[in-house]
DNA sequence: CAGGTGTGCAACCGTTCAGTTGCAGAGCGA
DNA sequence: TCGCTCTGCAACTGAACGGTTGCACACCTG
């Protein structure tokens, strides 16, 4: 399921115009031509990113007739979400466990520390 | 606090050295140098992660004595991932209102909706 | 059937980027 | 004090990336 590394994932997401993409895809179906209608670049562009984001699971595509609807899907965002608060906690913990040693004396008087 | 656009700290999460790089600073302070020992690259290249993180929030940067540690920040961290779960949910929202939509027999229907 | 629209593939271009080497300065430590 | 190490700045290189244009093909529609 968490098949896509988190550095991939990342990195789809770090580029402004796939966020454009991204954010008319969350409001509901389109296709590539459709985009590139109203956003500023190609409609090849626009492939390029769409493809990019597939590839991070971003984004599902489906034959509607002649033309290939796009979407943005929440569950990889959400999956990625739930992983960068699990390491970020870690670091917070870690981090606190660190300043309590730094803070301590010394090893012998280690006594009312909480 | 937000003041970092989303692209740009995705974007710096968005390589596999930096990830390498976070791990380590997310056991603890450590310098350039340190990490460019213990990690297949050199020194200066660290140096331009480093640059790249700390303009992400994501680390932070101390002198100590004659050398500059750095550690990792998981405030960053969590508000983005917060911030991403928002995202998604909506965007599932949107998805779940347009497929009920779709199977809704017909526009005259529409009555019990809230 | 013909024209318009949507898609896919390929080549090309300028910029950014990750990484390197080299060098000079600054500060601990023996 | 001398040397080792850590740092910062600069120049350079090759690859990846965002974007473009051009072309060929499929398909729906008037």
């Amino acid at each position: 399921m968490t098949a896509v590394a988190l550095p991939v994932v990342c990195a789809a997401l770090g580029d402004a115009t796939r966020w454009e993409i991204l954010t008319r895809l969350g409001e509901g179906p389109m296709s590539a031509s459709a985009l590139a209608r109203v956003l500023p670049v190609s409609r090849q562009a626009i492939g390029k990113h769409l493809e990019v984001l597939r590839e991070a699971g971003l984004i599902e595509s489906e034959q509607r007739g002649r033309e290939v609807v796009h979407l943005a899907l929440g569950a990889r965002l959400g999956a990625l979400a739930r992983e960068l608060d699990r390491i970020g906690r870690s670091w917070e913990t870690r981090l606190l466990r660190i300043k309590e040693l730094a803070e301590r004396p010394g090893p012998e008087a280690a006594f009312e520390g909480q």
